[in-house]
RNA sequence: CGGGAAGUAGCUCAGCCAGGUUAGAGUGCACGGUUCGGGACCGUGAGGUCGCGAGUUCGAAUCUCGCCUUCCCGACCA
């Protein structure tokens, strides 16, 4: 542990020490807290906000691009997993099994899913008989466990939540339209609703899926220089059909092994997020999956009833007024100085925030402040935001009409 | 899994080396008052299995061993 930090509420600046700064964030904006069990972590109503606009999002684009979803149980037989052969031997250190239940030891242990390829291919082997029933375009939204050496919150967790896609093919070429157009649409998650700037590549041999004939990702850019890969999409071949015995006749009566994918993108992609737009006074959120998008700040006083009701009175206008679906807070708790609501909120990383006060009132104005510079493909949506550098420093002001 | 560091109030830490009344501080929390436009101040109060488990001892936060968890570095990361 280092030294006492002079100030406790503060959080340590990214300049010192980027991975602390990371830790001191997510832990202090509520986003997460570790549980009890080592790599594991409790996702808090904030943090889970922001996950479920995320996955709001992306599930959009699963359903747009012809996906439905469905759900496939946690629990995996030893026996199922085993059937592919380079995709047994990679997650082989990972996997959790279950060897007891009902107060005795299990016939056959049971594998916590580290991710759903052999259930799926198990199930499907017995559904797919003829080309008619192709293509198959699935996806689940669950949790996986992957037994992790080292973790880190949201990066690198033994459970996670994440979607994973499967699709099954007539023809190789059609899976590798779906590699890719999967790999698009978490392009577009990144770039349009995340602001992230993000590399596509294809993976190394050693790097790919196990199993996989090639993998693609997505990594973003984070603020400290480093890539993060967000985003996975695997051509399949026929090497998990082949394994698992899925065959249906084509159109000229020849039985084929159909050619497959799967595609995942996971929480880490909160931990993209926070590395990718954090500054040193907290999170600093996407406007359009940001769980609070606007703050209101009323400034009252005890000793002045009378402009604070007309504070008040604005401030309900402005609630009233504004579009449908901004997400919007008043932060109207006692007792507490404006000073500290505006650390608060920008701890929590809210694009914008509004004062309004007597004074204020008293010239036809509010103060808008937008303490995160968001990129122009984010702004104009249902918030506006100043792409001022300067950031927090730089207060600007508009009409409150 | 290897190397290093750490775990004492919700949080950040002191106390430990040289065991000994009732374990402290700051911050946070509750209440009262003064304040109120960038993390206010004064007062009062609540809050602790000293990570867990053994051992040594008349006596352990303090010494010994084991385990758990977190952080940093490395290996691994499908």
């Amino acid at each position: 542990m280092s030294a006492a930090r002079a100030d406790p509420k503060a959080i340590t600046p990214q300049s010192k020490d980027f991975d602390r700064w990371y830790v001191d964030t997510v832990l202090r904006a509520e986003l997460a807290d570790y549980a009890p069990v080592k790599g594991c972590m409790v996702i808090r109503p904030y943090g889970f906000a922001l996950w479920e606009n995320i996955q709001r999002a992306l599930d959009g684009m699963i359903k747009r691009t012809g996906h439905e979803n469905m759900y496939f149980p946690l629990l995996i037989p030893e026996s199922y997993l085993k059937k592919e052969a380079e995709h047994v031997e990679g997650f082989d250190p990972q996997v959790a099994w279950v060897t007891q239940g009902g107060g005795k030891t299990l016939d056959e242990r049971l594998a916590i899913r580290p991710t759903s390829e052999t259930i799926i291919c198990s199930m499907y082997k017995d559904w797919i008989h003829s080309w008619r029933d192709l293509p198959v375009k699935i996806n689940q939204w669950v949790n996986v466990y992957r037994w992790e050496k080292r973790t880190r919150l949201f990066l690198r967790t033994a459970e996670f939540l994440w979607q994973e896609g499967h699709t099954f093919h007539e023809t190789d070429e059609q899976a590798a339209e779906e590699v890719d157009t999967m790999l698009g649409c978490y392009r577009e998650l990144a770039e349009d609703w995340l602001a992230i700037p993000v590399i596509a590549g294809r993976k190394t041999e050693s790097e790919k899926f196990p199993g996989a004939r090639y993998t693609l990702s997505i990594e973003g850019m984070m603020a400290d220089g480093w890539a993060l890969q967000s985003g996975t999409s695997h051509h399949l071949a026929q090497n998990f059909s082949r394994a698992y015995g899925i065959s249906f006749s084509d159109r000229s009566n020849q039985e084929q092994h159909p050619h497959q994918t799967s595609w995942g993108l996971s929480t880490r992609v909160i931990g993209a997020v926070i590395m990718a737009h954090g500054d040193d006074a907290g999170l600093v959120l996407p406007p359009r999956v940001a769980p609070v998008q606007v703050v209101v700040v009323p400034i009252v006083r005890s000793n002045d009833p009378d402009g604070s009701a007309l504070v008040e009175q604005a401030v309900a206008r402005i609630v009233d007024e504004l579009p449908e679906g901004v997400r919007l807070r008043v932060d109207n708790r006692e007792g507490i100085r404006p000073g500290e609501k505006y650390a608060h909120w920008e701890l929590r990383g809210v694009p914008l925030r509004l004062v309004v006060g007597a004074q204020d009132l008293a010239a036809r104005r509010a103060r808008g402040c937008a303490p995160a510079a968001a990129p122009r493909e984010c702004a104009g949506n249902a918030v506006r935001t100043s792409q001022d550098p300067a950031r927090r420093a730089k207060h600007r002001r508009c009409n409150a009409r």
